[in-house]
DNA sequence: TTGTAGGCGTTATCAT
DNA sequence: ATGATAACGCCTACAA
């Protein structure tokens, strides 16, 4: 006579519990589950209704130390409160939630020690790929990447030297081209701003820079900048701040992203400075409120949402053994060209 | 003679591979890394050099199914393009990262049935604690939670009867006293415009219908809603729609976030309808964006980060026996007045 | 179609 | 302070 029954709510229900309650093997249960078609439909519906009359949910950790597949994906980003960022999550959440894979996200603060940190956390949880943010690892950092023999991409910015796959765009390029832009529409001093200055707003600036220098225009203490996040109220500080040590002479900015630029209109206007006849101003991400602010706020447009998308399509590809176009992929970006820079 | 050694860089590297390579035992080196005082200095050193050389990454699943302890805190909120849950989340990760903790996010689509399956999912990584949004869960999912046996914080909005704990505000007081803010300045044909209507913006309509019935000015032509997601594309256009819909009586709208209100305010604009003479225009939030908007634009700020702070705390608490002050905890919110309605 | 045996990498327990 | 042994819950072989 068995007297001690586990009582059915206290311990966690496992397998074999299952498998108790509907007279079959540990094994039969775990075929319901995975591959459901191996199984006699008579059996299936049997085992079904235990699992649900139970309340049975599979631990994940046995699973994944039995078969080495984690059915994770890690992703490292350095900063959760930009949109920029959240807009590739989406991208990969939508992608990877499809195709039943959980996602793992650590922010690394814009610290390649704190980036080293956490794709141990990653590794740790034995993903099957990984997500990073460009290319600035630290040497350990790249030795425990490498040798993880899993799919990884690097996004954001185009790399000369992946670790594996990459995708993003030229920041460098599109920095250029801004300035091209502002210099066509006639504006001849052209101010820089920028704040957290990470590796892609480095080559934003330095595409400004090339572009002026090309034309003679350069000039140093056109940029102002800070290590401070962007937001819109740096963003009208530093306006200010370029306002005031260049004694109002310059007639166009060119800020690293759109909050920056928010900022400047918003302070441009509170200044009576008239935008875009005596100052243009320009963006970088084209956020929605670049279209429809008023006057509306020329700014980069690039495909965060489907560079997720991309990325994720990529992994899940080389999972699955199929072939990819390429290692790289260039995203590419483009200027919507909009009121607030428009004096022609 | 064994001749088949593991070459160095293809298997994995396991606790046992550094046990046998500072010739202690696996249970030895296991303590380095989880209890390092309890092995001597010497031993400690010498291990951890073989874990160095050999860039040994603990196997975390194994870990986790030794111990029953993951190291994991399950989340789960609506929507990834919405800021508000994105500020939340920061906080939740500031916090479980310093506790050391890893943070599996599930992204629920705004829908109770996705949501069931994402809490499976979830359970599936025996998390040590759950952070979910709201209290519109599934019955079969509240059955999941219960049973988990773990902490548990509902998020965003107060619950009568929570599953476990709740951290959040009001939002039909809100609503209720925005209404009576914008009566207070004066104005009297005050129109309603809402987007995505999730449980919380429902609660903000109710309060805001409550308090113009109070004072007999209720319309219900004044409210003009839609499923889709919040923009600031969709403001302007659920704005028009009001102003065309009622023949532009209106002189006062209540948005239910400030992306509306900013596509109402932007809108507004263009149509040459003078904020806030002619209209008033409240958001909802408190994103940065409406403080340096012109004109500044009145919102209810409501404390999202800390909201996750606190959520985050309390779980940790629990897990740590310590005890908490409550089990509900109301973050509160303020209408910071601006420009946008102020016409006294 | 179903089941048996063994092991995945780590930790708890109990010894020494 | 260190170690041996047996789980943890599931899955991969292989067998029937």
């Amino acid at each position: 006579m068995k007297t001690a029954k586990k009582r059915s709510s206290d311990k966690k229900i496992t397998l074999v519990d299952v498998a108790d309650a509907s007279g079959v093997s540990a094994i039969t249960v775990s075929r319901v589950i995975n591959q459901p078609e191996k199984v006699s439909e008579s059996l299936r519906i049997q085992v079904q209704k235990a699992i649900d009359s139970l309340g049975y949910i599979p631990n994940q950790h046995a699973s994944s130390l039995a078969s080495s597949k984690s059915r994770v994906i890690g992703v490292a980003i350095p900063s959760l409160s930009n949109i920029v960022f959240t807009e590739v999550l989406r991208g990969i959440y939508e992608v990877m939630g499809a195709a039943g894979y959980k996602v793992l996200l650590v922010d690394t603060h814009y610290s390649p020690l704190e980036e080293e940190k956490m794709v141990r956390t990653l590794l740790s949880q034995s993903p099957e790929g990984l997500i990073i943010t460009g290319g600035d690892q630290t040497k350990a950092c790249q030795n425990f990447l490498h040798k993880a023999r899993i799919p990884i991409v690097q996004i954001m910015e185009l790399l000369a030297d992946p670790i594996d796959m990459n995708v993003g765009f030229a920041h460098g390029r599109a920095g250029f081209d801004v300035v091209k832009h502002l210099l066509g529409q006639g504006y001849e001093r052209i101010g820089f701003i920028g704040a957290r200055m990470d590796p892609r707003v480095q080559q934003r600036m330095q595409g400004y820079k090339l572009a002026l220098e090309q034309v003679g225009k350069f000039e140093k203490n056109y940029i102002v900048t800070t290590p401070e996040p962007s937001s819109i109220g740096v963003g009208g500080e530093l306006f200010k701040s370029l306002m005031a040590s260049t004694n109002g002479v310059v007639d166009a900015v060119f800020c690293v992203n759109d909050d920056l630029a928010l900022g400047a209109l918003f302070e441009a206007q509170r200044m009576n400075i008239r935008v875009p006849q005596d100052m243009a101003i320009c963006g970088f991400n084209d956020i929605e409120a670049a279209e429809y602010v008023n006057p509306s706020l020329t700014s980069v447009s690039v495909g965060r949402y489907e560079m997720g998308v991309k990325a994720s399509e990529m992994i899940i590809r080389v999972l699955n053994e199929k072939p990819i176009e390429s290692k790289k992929v260039d995203m590419g970006y483009e200027i919507k060209k909009r009121a607030s820079t428009s004096r022609l």
